[in-house]
RNA sequence: GGGAGAGUUCCCGAGUGGCCAAAGGGGGCAGACUGUAAAUCUGUUGCUUUUCGCUUCGAUGGUUCGAAUCCGUCCUCUCCCA
């Protein structure tokens, strides 16, 4: 099966400029792609892993990928699908989550021999003059045309700085430097980059009479239609120490029954085939050992092997006999807090930072969410002996190891 | 630059002198039911040493026994005109 192939039944692409050219470069692996991650934060999140896969993907395939962290055009944020304008980074922060970005990449691209790059853009934008950009790429772009862009109309109505109506230029200017410099030939990146990928193919046709190609892919969305790999604390993180391992395998464990063979299609490398059976014969229980399989690949492809077995050993033992395991989250309670070697659960609770202060605590308490060892707590006023140790559960899910230090 | 309006708790959004820790919805959390799913139902959702008390309605100063509500100043945003 050709690499194009395997994109489509994994149902990863989404709009593409010219179907048969694109197909024809990236199966014999003539393509150098780029595809732009924006730094606005100091570790990669599961959105970016998607574009991870897909570079990695293509490598297998002979392709070379570039990867462009956007160093300047985070200076002025994207505006699609967004309604609010972001805030601004300071040029310090964003020059630390590049660095972040580069060392987490290298875990998925094989960056030897010059099989991919990883460029700034910063590189090049930061020392634009403003009049020389607007008379060599600012004459290519039509406002008329700009605005008619799906990408801008919500904007439109709560309003669109002129920095950020910048950022589409930008991005196209990054796509036009690239072909020149490196040959790249063609850009990569989620569907809602579509209008800004497009600004690039415009401009290089425009300034250089050639051709370039864009193809998206498609965004992962849960079955509601929201972008998955967040949650009500924010994005689930491929660093461990922002999104521990453990969790991040509950996510992919917990996800809903209509979305498991979406992701595993698109973001695992399990055989397409082997999911496509799956798909066919699955039903009731059978969606458990699919959402497992799923947590399991993912956690591997992070944080390796040996930690996806720590996380599914810990899952299991935990939900399967609610018994003790040496890889749950773990907290520390000085002596000193101690009286008598005990402690209030309400303290405990907000240590452990289960519950966020005393009341949410107590509520918890009061409405049954808390066990200790097993045994049902209902007093929010009980002391605690930790002993040797001690296992918390809140709720179904959730479960907490709590030692003294 | 001129004119009009708005800023309320995680979000949307009521409230226009005391009965306001502030309606309603969304979201979150917990309980029931389950498959660590979805849907549904119930409870809960500022803090606290929990029936007392404390802090909160853009910021600040004032009027008042008492202010989210009235007045002054400032900040931010939106809309109309240029």
């Amino acid at each position: 099966m050709t690499v194009f192939e395997e994109l489509k039944r994994r149902g990863l692409l989404a709009q593409l400029t010219d179907e048969e050219e694109i197909k024809e470069l990236i199966n014999t692996g003539k393509a150098t792609f780029y595809i732009g991650f924006d730094p606005t934060a100091d570790s990669l999140h599961v959105g970016h892993f998607m574009a991870l896969c897909l570079m990695k993907r293509l490598q297998m395939a002979g392709n070379k990928p570039i990867a462009l962290v956007g160093g300047g055009t985070g200076m002025i944020g994207d505006p699609s699908g967004k309604t609010d304008m972001r805030k601004m980074l300071t040029k310090e922060t964003i020059e630390h989550n590049v660095e972040c970005f580069k060392k987490q990449m290298s875990r998925f691209i094989d960056f030897s021999d010059g099989k991919a790059m990883v460029v700034n853009n910063a590189d090049w934008l930061l020392d634009l003059n403003y009049i020389d950009v607007l008379r060599e790429v600012g004459a290519c772009f039509s406002v008329n045309k700009m605005l008619t862009f799906e990408c801008y109309k919500q904007r439109m109505e709560r309003g669109l700085t002129f920095l950020e109506f910048n950022y589409m230029i930008m991005q196209s200017y990054d796509f036009y430097k690239l072909f020149q410099d490196y040959g790249c030939n063609m850009q990569f990146g989620g569907d809602d980059q579509w209008a800004n990928m497009l600004g690039g193919t415009e401009l290089i046709r425009k300034k250089l009479g050639k051709d370039a190609y864009a193809m998206t892919i498609t965004l992962l969305l849960n079955s509601e239609g929201k972008k998955m790999g967040k949650t009500e604390k924010g994005a689930v993180w491929l660093d461990p120490e922002k999104t521990s391992p453990y969790d991040f395998f509950q996510y992919w464990r917990n996800v809903a029954d209509a979305d498991v063979i979406k992701c595993l299609k698109m973001l695992t490398f399990v055989p397409i085939e082997e999911i496509e059976e799956m798909e066919k014969t699955m039903q009731g229980a059978d969606f458990n050992k699919a959402k497992e399989l799923l947590a399991f690949e993912l956690t591997k492809l992070v944080h390796g092997e040996e930690e996806a077995q720590k996380a599914l050993t810990a899952a299991k033992a935990i939900f399967g006999s609610g018994s003790d395991s040496a890889d749950m989250p773990t907290t520390s309670i000085p002596t000193a807090d101690l009286v008598d070697g005990k402690i209030g659960i309400l303290d405990i609770l907000v240590h452990a930072k289960l519950a966020s202060s005393n009341s949410e605590g107590r509520r918890l308490v009061q409405q049954g969410g808390i066990s200790v060892n097993d045994e049902k707590i209902s007093d929010p006023s009980v002391k605690i002996e930790i002993g040797n140790g001690i296992i918390i559960k809140k709720g179904k899910k959730v479960f907490h190891k709590v030692v003294v230090k």
